[in-house]
DNA sequence: AAAGAACATGTT
DNA sequence: ACATGTTCTTTG
């Protein structure tokens, strides 16, 4: 078989079978796609159409039809309506799109996180979907300097905003967001003709079609031509089914030689969707490993879990917790089950997905939001057909479709990756996925070598007994809404999770040792180089043992700020209140000062601009100036660097690690990136260039990424047959998280952590929510949270606490000042939650307001 | 997102 | 008084 069709209804026939609507309820409550429109319509239901809730519509909204989702059935249209404005729905798009579970899922992430419904359903729906057309405007032809002279301040605004992006194009709306006036500008540089407005084409991602041939048995075949025959007995061999343009290819046929075959009757041409689907790199399969006591003994308990039952599986870097996985799926693919694999960056392991489609072949895809629209479109498709298969994936996976879903695993489970910052729903792909497997009913297996706090504690209550209820309700809000279809209150899930541990390396391998230096003594004692003599030696020594090692920077680019010597000006991004850091391009080429905020970039001026003096000197390393460092200090030792800016291609990362297993090098430098799974057997050296940058962080959970991070990037070395070693290099030696590092201390580091969080009422001990506001106005940003901060003072419950209004940890980012407001609350309490239909009419037009419920990121 | 109402400003 | 520009509201 090749291919699978899935236009039509076949799809939905196969997966439900068709639905009879038994109501005599003629009206509908939808959800129109339409952007800015979140409220619930009703619309007449035509006596012909069948409808489910659920289902994908087409209805007539204003001036035009748009795609609409069906919510409920009512018995009587609103009564402020006059019946005669309710329009009917005009047809059903696609039947069944919501199994009963997934709607409930996606109602519980808009009620949990306080998004209108649609957010929801736009994070979890593949793109193109719900796509619709939008203005923008882009810049004609070459900009000649002067030509703004006589323009208003706005128009130069926006001139400038295109002028530095590479396409010249922005949407009207975006530049509408960030410049004032933005209307009079766009029409002033229309008049001028130096931007043209067009409206983009709705990009609807459609099913690809091709032509497919089939091998119609006659059992005679007399009135052929030995060409004809030839064709025939390769698609014979062939399995009778094969694309056309394959099978034109494999015979060097024309088309109109198999046009006769299909008049004669031998074979079928038809159109068939083809999957466009990434494919991976060919893998020899390979067969379950022999495993330690302890996986064994992980893989048998996983196995028997029941019903939604939770695990944590603690395994010390490198114990193999990926076979476990493997073995753990196995039985429930042929149990005619799903899994579905969730990690933190996807195109950072590839060596993952390849382990995965050596032991399960075809039956592995992967879905993340760096495939094309189209590829994302299809492989979603694919899995409501409901094939038995493993889906990884990265955040957004945890809505993938399946429905039959056996298990869960969430790998790296403590990682940020898996929080979205924006857009709404800020959901973190943990707590969906705890709702999922409790949903679908399924084990939910969460896998890290340093357990997030959450997960933690999640463990001790079950040991202690304390966590014996089964669930606890969140804080319900005050005033219900008018319509209620989603707001009922969410459950947060305090569910107990099992245990399970690897203590211990695979084949018995040692932990690498840490091995602290103080840097403070480096420059006492006359080195001022970024390398400690004992990081030195060992990059001196490295090539001759004829092994491998990788450094680890804080940060990207060549360093992180540019300062005069004469008069201290700091070069800043003019659109975020951020330094520019130097990006060091290459030899000869122009150099360049980038913002890491909103990537705006200028050349490197020669002189100071506040005060003319030459003398500008680079602050703070990044990955550039470590690899400078080391050309200049080692010339012999072949590096290749990794991080965000060598790996922005698609597939950068592959063909980065694999010229280092080539041993094509002898050192990796690169940033976070390097701490995600990367399992290199070959690397014996890890060296941490300047640990500080991560330890002083403003944020509540510094130490604790920190210690995550740096155990991880420890976690890289020995992993093979020979022993490894880490370097740790730091201005303060004594710091808590750099001695539990150092003696891979994780029990005693997350006790002592989370009685700061109990005694400071952090999580995971309280809760927080994060009211993020930011205007393009300063003073607007500035009152409105004031007047949301005395709206909440006047709430006040026992068991809050209301920190700020303050002023972000960066007041500007791409030109919009932000302020923020955070909700702290007490563990263990209701709250009355407050009106947020209410705190939003506090927002004036131009201030945008994001609730961010379990912030991660409070900067 | 797009159309239309409502409101603001400028021109004859 | 009228034309034109700009923001706000509605869409079932």
């Amino acid at each position: 078989m090749v291919g699978v069709n899935l236009t039509g209804r076949s799809v939905v026939a196969e997966l439900q079978g068709y639905y009879q609507s038994q109501t005599n309820q003629r009206w509908l409550e939808v959800l129109v796609d339409c952007p800015g429109t979140q409220e619930i319509y009703t619309y007449k239901l035509p006596a012909q159409l069948t409808v489910q809730p659920g289902d994908i519509l087409s209805v007539p909204f204003g001036a035009n039809q748009v795609g609409a989702i069906a919510l409920r059935f009512v018995e009587q249209p609103p009564v402020d309506l006059s019946p005669d404005k309710i329009r009917a729905v005009e047809d059903v798009v696609s039947r069944g799109f919501f199994p009963p579970a997934y709607w409930e899922l996606l109602n519980r992430v808009a009620a949990y996180y306080y998004t209108p419904l649609i957010a929801a359903i736009r994070v979890a729906l593949p793109p193109g979907l719900l796509g619709r057309s939008q203005r923008r405007i882009k810049l004609i032809g070459e900009i000649k300097p002067g030509v703004d002279a006589f323009c208003t301040p706005a128009a130069k605004e926006i001139l400038a905003l295109l002028q530095a992006q590479p396409n010249k194009d922005y949407s009207f709306v975006y530049l509408q967001r960030q410049v004032r006036n933005a209307y009079r500008g766009v029409r002033e540089l229309l008049r001028l003709s130096l931007v043209e407005s067009y409206l983009e084409p709705p990009r609807l991602t459609r099913p690809k079609l091709q032509k497919a041939v089939t091998l119609v048995s006659t059992g005679l075949e007399r009135d052929l031509t030995s060409r004809q025959q030839e064709i025939l007995d390769v698609l014979r061999r062939q399995g009778g089914d094969i694309w056309l343009s394959e099978l034109l290819r494999l015979c060097n046929a024309s088309p109109s030689t198999l046009k006769t075959l299909e008049q004669k009757g031998y074979v079928v041409i038809e159109e068939r969707e083809m999957l466009r689907q990434e494919q991976g790199v060919l893998q020899a399969a390979d067969a379950p490993k022999t495993l330690t006591a302890a996986q064994l003994q992980a893989v048998e308990a996983i196995t028997q879990l029941e019903g939604c039952d939770r695990v944590l599986l603690h395994g010390v870097t490198g114990s193999g917790k990926t076979e476990v996985y493997l073995q753990a799926i196995a039985p429930i693919l042929s149990q005619g089950k799903s899994a579905l694999v969730l990690v933190p960056e996807i195109g950072l392991t590839p060596q993952l997905t390849d382990r995965f489609r050596a032991r399960f072949g075809s039956k592995v895809c992967v879905y993340h939001s760096a495939l094309s629209d189209g590829e994302r479109y299809d492989t979603w498709r694919q899995m409501l057909l409901g094939e038995p298969q493993v889906v990884i994936g990265t955040r957004s996976a945890i809505f993938a479709p399946l429905p039959r879903l056996g298990l869960i695993i969430l790998d790296e489970e403590h990682d940020s990756s898996f929080k979205q910052d924006s857009p709404i729903p800020t959901y973190h792909a943990r707590t969906v996925a705890q709702w999922r497997a409790e949903l679908e009913n399924c084990p939910l297996v969460l896998g890290s070598a340093t357990p997030s706090l959450e997960s933690w504690i999640s463990v001790r209550k079950r040991e202690s007994g304390v966590g014996s209820r089964e669930s606890e309700e969140l804080p319900t809000t005050v005033n219900h809404q008018p319509s209620t279809i989603n707001r009922q209150p969410s459950t947060i899930n305090h569910q107990p999770t099992h245990y399970l541990s690897l203590p211990e390396r695979i084949q018995s391998r040692p932990l690498p040792p840490v091995e602290v230096v103080d840097m403070r003594q480096e420059i006492q004692e006359g080195n001022r180089s970024i390398f400690s003599r004992s990081l030195s030696e060992a990059l001196q020594q490295l090539q001759a043992r004829g092994q491998q090692g990788i450094l680890f920077i804080h940060r990207r680019g060549h360093s992180t700020f540019v300062s005069c010597r004469s008069c201290g000006y700091v070069l800043e991004c003019p659109a975020c209140d951020v330094s520019l850091s130097y990006h060091h391009v290459e030899e000869g080429a122009p150099q360049l000062l980038r913002c890491h905020y909103c990537n705006y970039s200028q050349s490197h001026p020669r002189n100071c601009p506040e005060c003319g003096s030459p003398y500008l000197k680079f602050f703070g390393s990044g990955t550039q100036r470590v690899a400078q460092e080391i050309t200049r200090l080692f010339p012999q030792l072949r590096f290749i660097r990794f991080d965000s800016d060598t790996t922005r291609t698609k597939g950068a990362h592959r063909t980065l690690l694999t010229q280092f297993a080539n041993r094509e090098a002898d050192l990796l430098i690169g940033t976070q990136m390097l701490t995600k799974g990367l399992d290199l057997p070959q690397v014996t050296l890890i060296g941490v260039v300047a640990a500080d940058g991560l330890l002083h962080l403003p944020d509540y959970r510094a130490a604790e990424r920190a210690f995550q991070t740096l155990t991880q990037v420890a976690g890289r070395a020995g992993r093979g047959d020979d022993p490894g070693r880490v370097i740790l290099q730091t201005y303060t030696p004594d710091h808590p998280v750099i001695q539990a590092v150092q003696q891979h201390e994780y029990e005693r580091f997350v006790e002592a952590e989370l009685q700061q969080r109990v005694a400071l009422n952090y999580p995971p001990h309280g809760r927080l929510i994060l009211l993020r506001l930011s205007s393009v106005e300063a003073s607007a940003v500035e009152n409105t949270a004031q007047a949301i901060a005395s709206y909440f003072n006047n709430y006040i419950t026992p068991g809050w606490e209301i920190l700020g209004p303050a002023p972000a940890n960066i007041l500007r980012v791409a030109n919009r000042y932000r302020w923020q407001i955070l909700l702290k609350i007490a563990p263990d309490l209701q709250p009355v939650l407050p009106d947020w239909q209410q705190v939003r009419s506090l927002c004036p037009h131009n201030v945008s307001l994001t609730i961010d419920v379990d912030p991660l990121n409070l900067m």
